[in-house]
DNA sequence: GGGATTTGACCCAT
DNA sequence: ATGGGTCAAATCCC
């Protein structure tokens, strides 16, 4: 065992509790009130947090969750590391270290070059949307390995998709309550402005890129400059929700992505 | 043969 | 001058 294997456990089985709590609420759409954003953000959270122990560990990093007597549920209700950034030219940034390439984040990409960076070892490779050309979709997207044992695999999302929706077959009893009922894997083809990176990660982070000072810290998430950081969580809420490719998730107004 | 990937060259910002 | 990002011809693969 290893300092804050308890932790792990209490923060997986919170996130277990809140996935029943969650099972139940979308079991019984029409009679529960609850809200299942929050659900899903503590299951994604405690996962985070747990993970973040083992990572901690087996890198010999300093702790990220350094305060093990912090009661898990404040822990895992503590405000989401994910934040939209602008780089000058105005295009969102979001970067995210995952332990292994995100290929399947739902979008098509096509890779256009690969480069040796001077500060890596390894070569940065880059993506653009494969409908780029076709419908003018500006989406980028960078891929570089930044760490070795255990590896971790940087992607950084730079633009907006704006390619379009192609078909979505949609029941009319897929609708209830006023509620739409997407799968993840068409996500961006219903809502375009998207980017969607699955959340298997380790760590999320962003840049800031035009303040030039920014500060991060891999595994412990170290903001410096956190208040430069546009804090917006309901974008984040909605760019990027807790769901992997086939997967589907309510949402009760389809309309506020507008 | 056509689409995807590779890779050296080129462009541009610093 | 240098490094990062993109282009585009060459190559690969189905």
């Amino acid at each position: 065992m290893f300092p804050g294997v308890d932790e792990a456990v209490q923060a997986l089985l919170h996130g277990q509790e809140s996935a029943n709590r969650l099972k139940s609420v979308l079991e019984h759409p029409r009679t529960s009130s609850v809200p299942t954003e929050p659900l899903f953000d503590t299951v994604l959270e405690s996962f985070s947090t747990a993970l973040s122990f083992f990572t901690n560990f087996t890198s010999c990093e300093p702790r990220q969750y350094h305060d093990s007597s912090q009661n898990m549920a404040t822990l895992v209700a503590r405000k989401s590391p994910k934040k939209k950034s602008y780089t000058k030219d105005g295009l969102t940034h979001y970067r995210d270290d995952s332990p292994t390439p995100l290929h399947h984040d739902g979008f098509s990409w096509r890779k256009y070059g690969q480069k040796k960076i001077k500060t890596s070892t390894h070569q940065r490779c880059y993506f653009r949307c494969a409908y780029a050309k076709d419908q003018n979709c500006n989406a980028t997207k960078r891929v570089q390995q930044i760490q070795d044992s255990p590896s971790v695999y940087r992607t950084t999302y730079i633009g907006k998709h704006k390619c379009q929706v192609t078909v979505f077959s949609q029941p009319s009893e897929d609708i209830t309550d006023g509620s739409k009922m997407i799968q993840f894997d068409r996500l961006d083809q219903l809502m375009p402005d998207l980017v969607l990176p699955q959340l298997v990660s380790v760590d999320h982070q962003e840049t800031i890129e035009n303040e030039g000072t920014y500060h991060t810290n891999t595994m412990n998430q170290d903001y410096v400059n956190d208040e430069l950081l546009v804090d917006d969580e309901k974008f984040w809420a909605y760019q990027f929700p807790p769901f992997s490719p086939g997967n589907f998730m309510f949402l009760d107004n389809i309309s506020t992505f507008d």
